[in-house]
DNA sequence: GAAAAATGAATGAATACACATTCATAAGTC
DNA sequence: GACTTATGAATGTGTATTCATTCATTTTTC
């Protein structure tokens, strides 16, 4: 038991409990056997259940941020930035796919219950889209009339339900960088300036 | 109280109380007060509270799916299809707040919590996009490598996400109609065919 | 057509149960 | 042996569902 990161083990534990459940249906106690800890430890870590799903929104954006605007930093043209964007999206959900279905369902409904929570973190992440589209304008790459505001909108829910009907259904007729590519592609083309065309 | 439709008072109910509280958080006595209702009425009605948020999907996606049909009819060109889809889409989720919030939120997480439960409805409404996509296809409006399944998904995911935020923030650069418009064109002009840009 | 009987929709207090949280106790660590 | 960390049974609360009862309407009887 020694030096065995309890509050990861948790957190991990967490993900995995709320992606088969959802974070109502889910029981503390099943969260703690499959920590393999005690339902009381739970709480020498966390407030209560709320808390749990809070710090898990917090740490693993914060994770995915740091890793995107890693990958960002490399490439300067707007164009490829997005395709990184999608990329890399994409990929996540595959790899991380209990991760990803708690974001996806648990995240955007959890303004219902948490009154009080506001999720800067995930704001942050789709901010990084509307970033890529004010450097193409300025650039005279992307169409000027573009609202960067809608387009971040729709890039991230292009992706975030293609990514989730994806990782939900057993069979696929195509892969996920092709899903990534053909997005990216749809929208790259769909918002250049006629000079670029 | 007689020739009152108490199926339909409570179904109106339960959209306003599923919206401002989420499913979980919902309590049939806040249905049955919304509804000027007993609690104990509601079960003549229902078998339980799935089935009220079972019922409310099959009904109100039914509807929604004849509307948009009919609007269909009377279009042939594909590129205009998929912007009366868009603009439709957009704008019964300005109209119906409620009824969006409660779609968008529970629908997507509803197979956590009932295992049994597959909405076909659902499904027949995204596969409206596809069907426009391949008339697209076989006219030679639209490329013949899109994958029609990742595009009905992005597209539906683009007009949901931004619908969902348009819905959730309390003022707005853009209006509704703009921003149906800004998708669609991003989309159109996005998989169009060579010789037809 | 008035009185009696039957119906079933509607009620809401009572029940039953699930489950988040607590805390007295135990185990581990130095 | 003092301190920290972990345990899991016991507690209490919240709420979905039930069901005995009410009462407005309809049907039957004379």
């Amino acid at each position: 038991m020694r030096t065995s990161d309890k509050h990861s083990k948790i957190i991990e534990a967490a993900i995995t409990v709320f992606a088969r459940k959802g974070f109502f249906s889910a029981r503390i106690s099943d969260i703690a056997k499959e920590a393999q800890v005690a339902d009381g430890t739970i709480y020498l870590y966390f407030n209560n259940k709320y808390d749990i799903l809070i710090s898990l929104f917090e740490e693993e954006i914060g994770k995915i941020i740091l890793e995107v605007k890693l990958l960002l930093e490399k490439e300067t043209d707007p164009r490829k930035m997005l395709h990184i964007f999608a990329l890399h999206h994409m990929q996540l959900m595959e790899e991380k796919k209990e991760l990803a279905e708690v974001l996806q369902m648990e995240l955007r409904q959890s303004n219902k219950f948490m009154k009080e929570y506001r999720n800067t973190k995930f704001i942050e992440y789709v901010d990084v889209v509307s970033a890529i589209i004010h450097k193409g304008q300025e650039e005279g790459v992307f169409r000027k009339s573009l609202l960067p505001g809608v387009f971040k909108r729709a890039f991230f829910g292009a992706l975030d339900e293609t990514s989730r009907l994806w990782v939900l259904s057993p069979h696929h007729s195509y892969t996920i960088d092709e899903a990534a590519r053909q997005i990216s592609d749809i929208f790259i083309s769909g918002i250049m300036t006629e000079s670029q065309a």
